[in-house]
DNA sequence: CCTGACTTTGAATCACCAGTCAACTCGAAC
DNA sequence: GTTCGAGTTGACTGGTGATTCAAAGTCAGG
C-alpha cells in the first residue's frame, strides 16, 4: 500500500530529526557530522541525504523539530492547569535548565543558542526562529491575560510587553544557569524568576510560599 | 633594538587578534578561516600560525579581545560619570545592540553569542567566559552600590542579585534586538531596559524624562 | 514468481582548509 | 659588509567530510 510507504517513510524523517537534535545537543552544531547522524539512527550516511536535500537543510529541520516538541509538551501542561499563577510557575519550572532531570529530554537551551548564532546568518533559521519565539512569548501572555481575566493578576502593563519583558529575562538567566552551574544554580533560577515576574505583574507572593 | 622588535611583534599580535574579532563578526566563527584573518591582515595565512599556537587558540583569544575592549571603553565611560542614575543609563545605552552606530564599533552581542556557544564545549572559552560575565555583572553591582551610598537608589535587593537580574534582562533583551530588529527596537529596548530596571532597584523615573 | 518503484548501501568523488616547511627578506649588531 | 635571526611567504601535505551514484535489496501488487 502507497499508504504503509508513506507513513513508514515519515518515521524515517522523523526519526533522522531526532537523531540530528540529539547529536546536535551532544556534540554542538560545529560539530555535527551526517556520518554521526546516520550511526545514531543505524544507518548509512547516504540514506540521510536521500531523505533531506542538504545538510543545512537537516540542521535547520533539526532545531525547529526539537524546540517544537518542547514547546507542544508546554502547552500540553499548561492546559491541565487551571490557575494563572500556577500555569506560570510551571512554565518558568519548564523553562529552567536541568531543573526537572526526570524529562531526560534534550538540553533545549543548548540548542537555542545554536539557533540564535546560525539565525544571525541563515535566513531561513531566522525566520523559523521569529516564529518559534513569537510562540513562546505569546504563551506567557496569554497566561498573564487569563490571570487578569481570572481576577488573579492587577490589570497594568500590556500583556505582551510583560510576555516579551519575561521572556527575555527566562532567556537570559537560563544562559547563566546553563553556563555557570555553580554561581546560579537552578533552584534560584526558579525563585528569582518567580519573584521578578510577580514584581513586574504586579501580585504579591505569599511569604509562606518563598 | 631588542624593544623595537618586541613592540612590533605586539603589534602584529594585536592586529591578527582585531582582524579575527572583525572576520568573525562579520562571517559567524564557523565560516571563519585562517585566510580570511590572514587577508584581513594583509599577510599571507603561514604568518597566522607564527603568532598563534592554533586557529582553536587564536578564536578563543580574539573573542575575550573583542570583549574586553568593549569592557574597558565602558569603565572608562562610566568612570566619567558621576550620577549613578546617569552612569546606568548609560551603561544601558552602551549595551543596546546598534543604539549607538557613532561607535562603529564590532557587533558585541554577535561575539556573545558565539563564546556562549564555544563555552559550553571549550572549558578554555568556559573559563574566559565567566571571568567576563562576571566583571559585566560586577559593573552593574557596583552601580547600584554606589547609588545607594550616594542617597540616589533605596536600600533592597542585594546589589550583586541586582547585578545578575538586570544583566540577564540586558542580555535577553539584547538577543531580541539583534535578531529581530522589526518586532523590538533598539530604542524600545532602551525604555524598557530602564523600567524595568527602575522597577527592580525601587525607584521611579521621572514622568518627564520618559 | 515477476515487475517496478521505493529504500538503502558504501565506495568514489570532490572541495576545502588547518597546519607544516623550506626558502627568502631585511634590519640590527658587530 | 657580513652574519644572524626574527619575520614572512606560499606551496604543499594530509585529513576530513559533504555529496554523488551505481548497484543491491525490499516489498506490494499483479
Amino acid at each position: 500500500m502507497a499508504r504503509t510507504r508513506q507513513k513508514q517513510s515519515k518515521d524515517r524523517h522523523q526519526e533522522i530529526l531526532e537523531a540530528a537534535a540529539r547529536v546536535i545537543t551532544d556534540r554542538g552544531l560545529a560539530e555535527t557530522r551526517i556520518s554521526d547522524i546516520a550511526e545514531r539512527c543505524g544507518v548509512s550516511p547516504g540514506l540521510i541525504l536521500y531523505y533531506f536535500e542538504s545538510k543545512d537543510r537537516l540542521l535547520v529541520e533539526a532545531l525547529t523539530y526539537a524546540n517544537d516538541q518542547f514547546y507542544l509538551r508546554l502547552s500540553r501542561e499548561l492546559r491541565r492547569i487551571s490557575s494563572a499563577r500556577e500555569q506560570l510557575d510551571r512554565l518558568i519550572e519548564l523553562s529552567v535548565p536541568g531543573l526537572l532531570p526526570e524529562y531526560e529530554r534534550l538540553d533545549e537551551w543548548a540548542l537555542w543558542i545554536e539557533i540564535w548564532v546560525r539565525a544571525l546568518r541563515d535566513p531561513a533559521m531566522a525566520k523559523e526562529r521569529e516564529a518559534l519565539d513569537r510562540r513562546w512569548r505569546q504563551s506567557i501572555a496569554d497566561i498573564i491575560r487569563e490571570g487578569r481575566q481570572a481576577g488573579e493578576f492587577p490589570q497594568g502593563v500590556d500583556a505582551d510587553d510583560l510576555g516579551q519583558q519575561i521572556g527575555a529575562m527566562i532567556d537570559g538567566m537560563a544562559i547563566q544557569v546553563m553556563m555557570n552551574d555553580t554561581a546560579f544554580s537552578p533552584q534560584r533560577m526558579r525563585e528569582v524568576c518567580r519573584d521578578v515576574a510577580a514584581k513586574l505583574i504586579g501580585f504579591s507572593l505569599e511569604p509562606a510560599s518563598a
